[in-house]
RNA sequence: GGGGCGUUAGCUCAAUUGGGAGAGCGCUGCCUUUGCAAGGCAGAGGUUACCGGUUCGACCCCGGUACGCUCCA
């Protein structure tokens, strides 16, 4: 080990050079020594690490990724240093570095690490903390990883070396695990064998997840006890001797059997927790007593004017600070990042969090108002010169938080007066559980606020039976859970496990050439394996038709999925085309192997044989229309929209195209417009599409070249610009013409000229996420079809107007229907709504004087029943024409009116939808003779099919059959005659 | 991924078992009063979110969709 003395700290390892430099070690140089080193800052402790590995080991500092982890579904958020880093392990991708380090922005709420609920209540828990970490990727392992360790640890931080514990592996009887000796003796080293400890599986064997890299690990604890002799402590959850550097040694993979299997290429993953070891080296008892939180402290204390943070553990003003702060730094970096508060997901996590936050900071604080959103500044303030991306749009973000919190307060109104409700029905002085209940689960009004309130009035809440009612509900949710992903087979795709992959890799099978994919022509290939979704086979032929494979060949011209654009379908055959017929549905690609997915139509396929691979020309031209098109689209928007649209994701498929895009507000209708006729006018143009591979930090320096924001892109990355060749402008790379070309990144396959789009519609704009639009187009035939389609219903929108009033009502609803109904370039939708709101009002009084006029004449016929009915006539059963429902209810008014003493009845036939109507009304003098209305007009239904009811003096019925009128007639009149004994 | 709740006039919200869609505020007009505040009368305003089903009949029951709120994972 070299002498650390004079010179730099740490003097670069002989055996490495230095790869890359770190951002920080431009900014500042450690100084030579440092007499206390007590009094380090956290920013001096970061930067010591970064420094340290980058200098004195020769890794590379590679930037924080996104706590918002773009391209991993399976993470609600970053919660380790290691997730970008995640294909490498796995095998799928690469990097151009083999040592790393980083401090990484791990977010730990939500999902399998939940430390949400013990935030505030100890020393230690965050929601948002760094993970400081190095990494071998294939490179150096125990012996270095451990050394650097120990030599960072005891003499750049000159941490006292005899209250360092190391723990090991133990092995594993179960899984038939050797004890990690190799470790334990590396150790030895540098402690003495009772300050070495063994560690079972749960502790000292990490795993990504179920299946995946794995392998031992080790970790140093620090003990903190006051007289250093905390050694039975280890691993025992005291908070006095903590774990503070955890050194994973990955070099097996779980396969999905559960069996493990050792890796070719070993790797080191390290994680130490920065705010701990901040508190650790600063020497205090507590993660949020060290300077990091000054900032963020100071800027409560100054908003809420709440006495200052004095770090007691009870004291719930302290409690409240420790929670509003740390909740605040996880908001801002994760909104930072792009995530926003909703109710699902991690949008829901954020909510959760800044609830808990308000809760404090209302309950505690006393704070009335929106508090969190000014504390943005403070946190720009502490992270800002570690992660930069925090100074970019704080404003922003705080109006953001500010919004949500103004939510939140509004659902507390609103569950203030449920409470009230809930406490009037309350018996005994104890809110019902399930009060509480529906309080917490249907309206958002957390139990321990229920509890308070009621405290406040004197009274309790049946705090067990919420549980319980909680505990239901969680089961409820489950179990369905399990049953519906049970139950979801189907799907019909296969992939390739790590494991599958690596079974490949032994046996010496490369990764599929795709070049030929760009031109798509019919190629012959070699078939190297084929794999049945679990396994690989030599051979299968026709008698498993109806069984899903997948293809992996020496090379194809089939585009697997990526980069948006779906992958190509088409067929496999034998050379001639007349034995056998394997059809591809799908086309991915794992790790650099492409597999076409489908079945064997007819024949049979066997590993070694040559092929014809045969993609469909027509279905591959249209992808590559929209792919070009999409191209368009993003060039156009920038010129429309400003520099600060980016893209946020894109689907090129063969029947649409799908583009997602970071924009604050919808676009208008002239936006759009503009837009779409700028594309169609590249189309036009007829400009020429090249694509050429070039060196990423050279392709980086084009000017207006667009790259989606969090992609990794290979090195040399493929350039397809529009208009103007690739050399013509790497030749004069920073000349701002190029703004106004198509230069993207991009492996897709597009068109040689843009004219063979021939046409571009857009037909959707709408919002994806707050800050996100959607916007959906088409090209070719598609595009000209809904051209057409918008230009014919826009026509007869225009000659609508001069309709006559009988004709018009009917074609309205007819162009409403199209309108809804047809693909359509929104800017045309739009026209024609503004088209159809100038007829709506007409249409509007049309229809209601026709109704008026239809009742006048329903009303007047009744106005002459009553009139002519005999005067001392006691049953009026008539029959009006042209009525319906409401013009019936209306006639009967009139014949109340003049004839308040009689029973009436008025029937209507409608032949054309072969409907009856039929309206009664009985005084209340008739009621106490028995004749209910509601009985009597059934009477009436029954007769012409059909059934009836409502209240005793107003009833109606209706039926099926017209011709039956005069029968259901003299049926109700028979009927109210014996009721109530003739008139 | 799985639950709960909601969507009715411009706004806030009602509507009994399925039987004629309402109130308050706001709006328009008229009247009264006039120091201010206001008061009275009349009126306009509704695809009960959307689609489908059950029914003689649906704001109401059932299924689906959209949007919003909310809980659990």
């Amino acid at each position: 080990m070299p002498a650390v003395g004079a010179g730099p700290l740490w003097a670069p390892d002989d055996a490495v050079r230095q790869r890359g430099a770190s951002p920080a070690a431009k900014q500042s140089r450690l100084p030579l020594d440092y007499p206390s080193l007590m009094a380090r800052s956290a920013s001096q402790i970061r930067n010591d690490f970064i420094e340290f590995f980058v200098q004195r080991a020769g890794h590379t500092y590679v930037p924080s990724s996104p706590v918002v982890p773009h391209d991993d579904p399976t993470l609600l958020f970053t919660n380790a240093g290691m997730n970008q880093f995640k294909d490498v392990f796995l095998g799928t991708g690469t990097r151009p570095y083999k040592r790393a380090v980083n401090t990484q922005k791990c977010i730990r709420a939500g999902g399998k690490h939940n430390d949400l609920e013990d935030v505030g209540k100890d020393t230690y828990h965050h929601t948002f903390f760094e993970m400081l970490g190095n990494w071998s990727f294939g490179d150096y392992f125990k012996a270095d990883a451990i050394k650097w360790a120990w030599e960072l640890l005891t003499q750049v931080w000159k941490l006292d070396p005899k209250r360092l514990h190391a723990t090991y592996f133990q092995g594993d009887g179960a899984e038939n695990l050797e004890p990690d000796l190799e470790a334990r003796d590396l150790w030895m080293q540098y402690l003495p064998t009772e300050r070495i400890h063994r560690g079972n599986k749960k502790d000292n064997f990490w795993e990504m997840g179920e299946s995946g890299p794995c392998g031992p690990c080790s970790e140093i604890h620090y003990d903190g006890t006051p007289g250093g002799n905390g050694a039975a402590l280890v691993n025992q959850g005291d908070p006095r001797v903590i774990e503070i550097w955890n050194l994973v040694f990955i070099q097996f993979n779980r396969g999905a059997d559960g069996r493990l299997t050792p890796l070719p290429a070993k790797h080191v993953d390290t994680g130490m927790g920065f705010e701990r070891i901040a508190r650790v080296i600063q020497n205090k008892q507590s993660n949020y007593d060290t300077d990091l939180w000054l900032p963020i402290f100071a800027a409560i204390e100054s908003h809420t004017g709440a006495h200052p943070y004095r770090g007691k553990l009870e004291d719930p003003v302290d409690i409240a600070y420790r929670v509003v702060a740390d909740h605040i730094r996880c908001l801002t970096v994760a909104m930072t990042d792009g995530a926003r508060p909703s109710n699902e997901g991690r949008g829901y996590v954020l909510r959760r969090i800044l609830r808990r936050a308000v809760r404090h900071a209302h309950q505690t604080l006393g704070v009335k108002g929106p508090l969190l959103g000014n504390l943005v500044p403070a946190v720009v303030e502490s992270l800002g010169d570690v992660f930069p991306e925090l100074t970019k749009k704080p404003a922003q973000v705080a109006q953001v938080i500010r919004e949500e919190e103004e939510g939140f307060l509004r659902t507390l109104d609103r569950g203030i007066e449920l409470f009230e409700d809930a406490a009037r029905r309350a018996s005994a002085k104890t809110i019902a559980a399930d009060d509480a209940f529906k309080l917490h689960d249907t309206y958002g009004f957390p139990i321990d606020l229920t509890r308070v309130m009621a405290e406040e009035r004197g009274m309790t809440v049946d705090v067990e039976g919420f549980e319980m009612l909680m505990e239901q509900a969680r089961q409820v949710s489950k179990g369905k859970t399990s049953e519906a992903t049970s139950g979801a087979v189907g799907g019909g795709t296969i992939g390739l496990s790590p494991e599958a992959m690596a079974r490949l890799k032994a046996q010496n099978i490369q990764p599929t050439d795709d070049i030929d994919k760009y031109h798509g022509r019919p190629i012959q290939a070699k078939i190297e394996a084929i794999w049945n979704g679990s396994d690989f086979d030599e051979h299968t032929d026709d008698s498993h038709q109806h069984d899903l494979w997948a293809i992996i060949t020496d090379k194809t011209n089939f585009y697997a999925e990526a980069g948006g654009q779906i992958g190509d379908t088409g067929r496999i055959t034998d050379v001639d085309g007349d034995r056998s017929e394997f059809v591809v549905n799908e086309t991915k690609s794992f790790g650099g192997f492409v597999l076409h997915v489908g079945h064997l139509k007819r024949g049979e396929i066997n590993v070694g044989e040559t092929v014809q691979m045969q993609v469909p020309s027509e279905r591959r031209s249209d992808i590559r229309a929209n792919h070009t098109a999409t191209h368009l689209l993003n060039l156009a928007l920038r010129g429309v929209l400003g520099e600060d649209v980016h893209q946020r994701g894109s689907l090129v498929a063969d029947d649409r195209l799908r583009f997602d895009f970071s924009s604050a507000r919808a676009m208008t209708q002239h936006e759009l417009e503009q837009v779409e006729q700028q594309v169609n006018q590249d189309i036009k143009k007829q400009l020429q599409v090249h694509a050429e591979a070039v060196p990423l930090d050279k392709a980086k320096r084009i000017r207006g070249v667009r790259a989606v924001f969090g992609e990794k892109y290979p090195d040399p990355v493929r350039v397809v610009s529009i208009g103007a060749t690739v050399s013509q402008i790497l030749a004069d790379a920073g000349n701002a013409k190029w703004m106004k070309y198509s230069i993207e990144f991009c492996g897709g396959t597009h068109l040689s000229s843009t004219e063979e789009a021939k046409s571009f519609v857009i037909v959707s704009e709408q919002a994806l996420a707050a800050g996100v639009r959607r916007i959906i187009a088409l090209t070719g035939p598609a595009a000209m079809a809904a051209d057409t389609a918008g230009d014919h219903l826009q026509q007869r929108a225009a000659n609508a107007a001069r309709l006559a009033d009988d004709l018009l009502p009917a074609e309205f609803d007819d162009i409403v229907k199209l309108s809804e109904e047809l693909t359509l370039s929104t800017v045309r939708r739009h026209r024609i709504a503004a088209l159809i709101e100038s007829l709506r009002a007409r249409v509007k009084n049309l229809r209601k004087s026709a109704q008026t006029a239809a009742r006048g004449t329903v009303v007047d016929q009744a106005r002459a029943l009553a009139e002519r009915a005999p005067g001392n006539g006691r049953i009026i059963v008539e029959q009006v024409t042209g009525a319906d429902k409401d013009s019936l209810l209306a006639a009967m008014d009139v014949i109340k009116a003049k004839r308040p003493d009689a029973a009436a009845m008025l029937l209507s036939a409608n032949e054309v939808e072969s409907k009856v109507f039929i309206v009664a009304a009985v005084p209340k003098s008739i009621i106490e003779l028995g004749l209910k209305a509601g009985d009597w007009v059934r009477q009436a239904a029954l007769v012409c099919g059909g059934s009836g009811g409502g209240r005793p003096d107003l009833a109606q019925a209706g039926g099926k059959d017209p011709a039956k009128v005069p029968d259901a007639i003299s049926a109700a009149r028979t009927f109210a005659q014996q009721k109530i004994g003739g008139a």
